[in-house]
RNA sequence: GCGGUCGUGGUGAAGUCGGUUAACACACUAGAUUGUGGCUCUAGCACUCGCGGGUUCGAGUCCCGUCGAUCGCCCCA
């Protein structure tokens, strides 16, 4: 059997990679305009920039591809963008710089040995962006208005944002406490998920969607009320500087997300479209307060966030969003005799040192093929090249769209013709090829 | 990692209780039409049904395994 792609890989070739790049070049661009950097990182780093003491989310627990090197040093493929960034911040000493925050961004690889669904693979690429060295409530509230601003310019409009604050390490401790007092005497009608979750994080008992409906859940203790009055304070200003903004965003109390370095405000973008599937969000993230430190860094505070580029390309299918595929090609060059082919490249040549796209025939094919490769092609203009034009050296030119055909002996002339042609702007619709993005 | 569904050409797919030549459509190639396409007509285009094994006189059809896709769980972007 032919080699097949690794399970959970993706190959990237047509209109679905234009639109691709077309996403990328819209995050850059808006980066530019919100004054954040671009870093890029290595794919693969020692195994303790991801796995850090104590950690206890999935992600990093038993989804990561970790493998020995020559070295028998551990090593690991990135499983999110966060963690590289900040170890390439310490290393470099970015964060010494007279002007804070240090706002950066990344659009990378990550891997991830998870099983693959609708909008999820091992391999999958995230844009995402950090703001080190300041802790305010308005610079969370920039990269939220950063992220709803990328998702309006690409008219994403079936999504929410929602919001939350899980305090800082010693708040959610607490409520932690507070969670298991609160489940323990119902323990036993929970499911067995919950039973799991009870030991290992009881906050994820909350969004548990077999047991929605108990009344302990319904009833259960919101993680406001354990927040000290700094995170409170700190939240309650966050809503102020987004609600000014014009950001409307939801509050989810039960908002909590997977990885562990969090502190004070997480948020997600939530696609509510129905088809999305089940991994519905496009992208989240949240503050940090100790990240930094632990890469051996100064003690500063940092907020970021990032989106899956796969995500954000099925909400926009599921949309009804489609790229249209850019015609790739000017003019069509018909060699109409084997023997002149080579002649017909040179000419060629030529009129692409004039910047004209061409593509030509290389096999001195039927004139009925080589129109029907020059239609598949999108050129506006085709080019004869036969025997009769070689004796006079010319070349006879025709438009597609007017059928007017011109035969012009001067290479400046050519030129003229051709670009006269390529400006007029046509109107009138020439099988835009709709682009699907699958 | 676990569970459901699925896997036939370049594409969409039909294939009846296993029965011998794998339908149909689109696309593609060639010709009708030897320097002007998009229409029409004609012809061609899957030694083989993801892969491996088994049952059978006979397997695309049944069984087992495996790989992959998809949807969901867990979790996450």
């Amino acid at each position: 059997m032919a080699i097949q792609k690794i399970k959970g890989t993706k190959d990237w070739y047509g209109v679905e990679l234009q639109a691709n790049r077309e996403l990328q070049q819209w995050m850059r661009a808006l980066c530019e305009l919100y004054g954040y950097k671009e870093v890029e990182t290595p794919e693969f780093e020692k195994t303790e920039v991801f796995k850090r003491e104590g950690d206890s989310s999935d992600v990093v627990n038993k989804e990561m591809y970790t493998f020995m090197d020559a070295g028998n040093r551990s090593l690991t493929l990135r499983p999110e963008g966060t963690a590289g960034i900040m170890r390439a911040i310490v290393e470099n000493k970015l964060y010494a710089q007279p002007d804070l925050p240090l706002k950066v961004f990344y659009i990378s690889s990550c891997f991830r040995a998870e099983n693959p669904q609708k909008g999820r693979l091992r391999l999958f690429h995230q844009f995402g962006a950090e703001a080190l060295g300041v802790k305010s409530p308005v610079l969370d509230a920039e990269l939220i208005c950063l992220a709803k601003t990328l998702l309006d310019c690409l008219e994403i409009e079936d999504y929410k944002i929602v919001i939350n604050s899980i305090g800082d390490s010693e708040s959610r401790k607490a409520y932690r406490e507070v969670l298991r007092k609160h489940f323990e005497p119902v323990l036993g009608e929970l499911c067995e998920d919950c039973k799991r979750r009870y030991i290992q994080n009881p906050l994820r008992i909350l969004d548990c969607k077999v047991d929605h409906e108990h009344p302990a859940l319904v009833n259960a203790p919101v993680i406001s009320q354990s927040l000290n009055q700094e995170s409170t304070d700190y939240f309650a200003k966050l809503r102020e500087t987004l609600t000014r903004a014009g950001v409307e965003y939801e509050i989810d109390e039960r908002l909590v997300r997977g990885l562990d370095y969090y502190t004070d405000t997480v948020f997600e973008f939530l696609s509510t479209n129905p088809g999305i599937g089940a991994q519905s969000a496009l992208g989240g993230g949240g503050r940090y307060d100790d990240l930094l430190a632990y890469f051996g860094g100064p003690a500063m505070s940092g907020v970021g966030f990032g989106m899956g580029i796969e995500r954000l390309l099925i909400a926009l299918a599921e949309e009804g969003k489609q790229f249209e595929e850019e015609s790739s090609c000017d003019l069509y060059l018909m060699c109409l005799d084997e023997a002149l082919l080579p002649e017909a490249l040179a000419l060629a040549t030529q009129l692409r040192n004039w910047r004209i796209r061409v593509q030509m025939d290389f096999q001195a094919r039927s004139m009925k093929s080589q129109f029907k490769s020059a239609e598949r092609s999108g050129a506006k203009i085709i080019a004869f090249y036969g025997e009769e034009e070689a004796r006079t050296g010319s070349l006879k030119f025709k438009n597609v769209d007017t059928q007017e055909q011109v035969t012009i002996s001067d290479p400046e002339g050519w030129i003229d013709q051709i670009y006269s042609w390529l400006q007029e702007p046509e109107e009138e619709e020439h099988e835009h090829h709709d682009a699907h993005l699958h």
